[in-house]
DNA sequence: AATAAAGTTTAGGTAAATCTAAATAAAAGG
DNA sequence: CCTTTTATTTAGATTTACCTAAACTTTATT
């Protein structure tokens, strides 16, 4: 495996993370809202993975990760969600503090010491914003139900993730007292701003814009 | 505190190290050897850490750290040593090991993790190679004894730092049952080289060099 | 199909952190 | 004190990762 910088790693991830969400070739534009950067620098990555063989890609034609792209990509990740894992769990962290520390921690690259947090968290299965862990030899422990609410059909759910990167996002859970595992009852759908009011077990209803419901990933109970 | 790359935090941690071992002012090339890098790269890098105020720097006249410049080193050395405490005590690394990796952790930089951090390991105040850590407010917990083998006097001494930075030497003192605490015997000096023969208590005798000597830091008992 | 709009790439530049080679200053030795 | 050696700095390049502005492709819209 080769040496990556962190700009590359970077880079890596996001065109993971954008084919996952289903683009069939990842666009230089959407890559460059991704990484908060320019279409221009994605071009001059584009070229520089390319050579290393780390993407397909063609002028004009998007981004896909190869075999070996994707074996990083995975690596990438599973050492950041470990570290938030860490964080949480033995730092005593809450969940929306995470995210932007386990961005530096995830660049630290060691097979050995990833394997031994590992081991020390107990081999966790999955994130603390419900994201599942990508294990040693790179497979993901499977890709979790994956329904975002507003999209959901049921009436009663269960929280399995959570998007992590809004820190006002994940903030605005906790004040609802929404965290994994939470019961939520469907009040009512509201069609002109897709709006959702809820209810947890024992407590007023309240209700969510379309932002958010769509950052939050159940699945039937 | 200013936001510091991680190659401004490298040199600042040198440029402690070196006025620490006694140099009055540090100079260009003793800075270019410790880092591994070229003179004329020091000298573009003190103008702009001189620029920061981080350092006192007179063309021809060496470096000295400013009061904070010493204070963004002890920072840094904090979680440097807090991360090899991590590593050993938690992940079950060996002393030999944990150099490396602190190099690249000690660059993630949040106050409140590094605190959290020395929380969870129990507030520890010296690092697995007997070097002292930097208490939150930046104060070294006591500069230890610093007396290291090939200077000391008594027959009978102790163990209390060795240096961290080879991996060969660590695992040389693995291999003769050498770690902190370790009392040993000096039975003879040679003169011609300065090597010692020492004797650790129910083991046969055993040489070591001057270089190896010089690196081992101890007290009488 | 022609044109407008949107997306992408190229050209040319900047800043950080390096380097080599040449110039200059300081120190050491006779 | 003059000269040689050593240390340091400057000048000019290089590499990585960005950027803006202009040019070019693709796609969508009349
Ligand atoms: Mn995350
Ligand atoms: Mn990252
Ligand atoms: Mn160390
Ligand atoms: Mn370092």
């Amino acid at each position: 495996m080769m040496n990556l910088s962190i700009a590359e790693e970077n880079y890596i991830k996001s065109i993971y993370k954008l084919e996952e969400e289903g683009q069939e070739a990842v666009s230089t534009n959407a890559l460059a809202g991704e990484l908060d950067t320019k279409p221009a620098s994605v071009t001059d990555m584009a070229k520089k993975l390319k050579e290393k063989k780390l993407i397909e890609y063609e002028k004009y034609q998007g981004i896909n990760l190869t075999a070996e792209g994707k074996k990083a990509a995975l690596s990438i990740i599973r050492r950041h969600r470990l570290w938030e894992c860490f964080l949480v769990d033995k730092l005593l962290f809450s969940w929306e503090e995470v995210h932007e520390l386990a961005e530096e921690l995830e660049h630290v690259r060691s097979e050995k010491m990833t394997n031994r947090l590992s081991e020390f968290l107990g081999n966790p299965q999955i994130d603390p914003h419900g994201d599942p862990i990508p294990d040693a030899q790179g497979k993901m422990g499977k890709p979790r139900t994956h329904t975002p609410l507003h999209k959901a059909k049921a009436k009663r759910l269960e929280v399995v993730a959570v998007s992590d990167k809004s820190t006002a996002l994940l903030e605005f859970l906790n004040a609802k007292g929404i965290r994994l595992g939470t019961q939520l009852d469907v009040i009512e759908r509201y069609e002109f701003d897709n709006s959702i009011e809820l209810k947890i077990r024992n407590q007023p209803a309240f209700t969510i814009s379309e932002q958010v419901s769509k950052n939050i990933m159940v699945k039937p109970i």
